[in-house]
DNA sequence: TAGATTGTTAATCGATTAACAATC
DNA sequence: TAGATTGTTAATCGATTAACAATC
């Protein structure tokens, strides 16, 4: 109990950021290993195929916990699991799309996340004219209903895909119905309290770094 | 002459990819307040927006030469013109998108790329029922014609968005085309020469190292 | 047991930040 | 000139890597 309140106070944990991002990475490597029936990995096998030192793969989940046997390696099945559970993805997380313009549609329709525990469960939007429509198999819903959406289908994460003016406005309502993880498809970084995560995804910025490259005629250092 | 040829052998800058990859923060930052009709800002006020220490701005600027004045701080259309020169954002890019399912639809019709001067010039697809139509304005070609097609429109980067099976043998072709700048919108990182710049826009990588923190009760420490 | 590989500590490396002389 | 802020050096911080004892 102490100790739990302890934990609490700091809210903090000492896992670099840095270290769960390169997880689900990890989750990937495994899961393709897995399917193509390999039982065992050493920590030099899977840095070879992500690319990192098999230091820092031992070190990264040495934050974690022993996985491994020396002499021997990792058990893939066993590893897997351990970091799916790490990371949470054993359970389903229920996740509203707020804007269903041409990309909020293209989300809704990709099939990719819901195989790894991410269900799409509501779509807003704030035009007369798309609520009220289904699409990717979801009625559209104002974002005036927002707070009832999320409370209802009890979402955990919210895709923002609204344009650039709107999405402040949109990550507070977000925040302020307690949303505490947001992907971010504006070209913008929206301010959020501390305990609450974005993460945007902005292909103009990917771009725009790597004209640096070419036309200044160098290569890259082989960053992430 | 002698020292044009050592900076070809070396082949490489001092810049750190960390470095490059803040400087079109620094560009959309510069914009907006240009927009705004401010017509100077010292490194604190951009520290502020950008969230980052005016130390590590005034550092940044520091691997491109002085662009401000001691006592006054930087003339906003000034730093960005120079940034935009620095990062090769003054002359427009021949982009050519390679996959035209459901992704590539909405990347061709995303208008967000084109009046930062990458151009969307060609689109390219193995589907014979794709081939032929009109996708945001373009004729959709066979990839078979992928060489011709970069040579004729100019183009230097490639938007991939096709089926993670397909990937690594596009990218491959990409590569044996002369293309040195990849955008890449599969669940895969693509194995290039080290002279390639891939950057990979992958979601699902996003949303499952956000779950750590939801999963755990934790808030990020704030990173990127 | 001998060989191999982990888990972990210590060394290295590189990026961020603080401090301040230069100078507008 | 006095005040402010840059550009840059030096100090700090944190992440990566090397090395090796523990141990399977």
């Amino acid at each position: 109990m102490a100790s739990s309140f302890e934990r609490d106070i700091t809210g903090r944990t000492e896992v670099p950021d840095v270290v769960v991002s390169r997880l689900p990475q990890y989750v990937r490597t495994l899961s393709q290993m897995l399917a193509e029936g390999v039982q065992i990995a050493n920590s030099q096998q899977l840095g070879e195929k992500l690319q990192i030192t098999p230091a820092q793969i031992r070190k990264d989940l040495s934050y974690f916990g022993r996985f491994g046997k020396q002499g021997r390696g990792y058990r893939v099945d066993h590893l897997l699991e351990e970091l799916k559970q790490i990371l949470g993805l054993t359970v389903t997380w229920n996740v509203a799309v707020v804007g269903v313009g041409r990309l909020g549609r293209a989300i809704l329709n990709y099939p990719g996340f819901t195989p790894d525990g991410f269900q799409l469960v509501a779509a807003l939007d704030d035009n007369p004219s798309v609520v009220g429509q289904e699409v990717g198999g979801l009625l559209v819903r104002p974002v005036s209903q927002l707070s009832e959406v999320i409370d209802n289908f009890q979402v955990t994460i919210a895709i923002v895909a609204v344009p650039i003016a709107y999405t402040q406005t949109v990550v507070d309502r977000l925040v302020d119905c307690g949303i505490k993880a947001i992907l971010n498809y504006a070209p913008i970084m929206p301010q959020v309290p501390e305990d609450v995560n974005v993460r945007s995804i902005d292909p103009l910025l990917s771009l725009q770094s790597m004209t640096y490259y070419l036309a200044n005629g160098l290569s890259p250092e082989k960053e992430l």
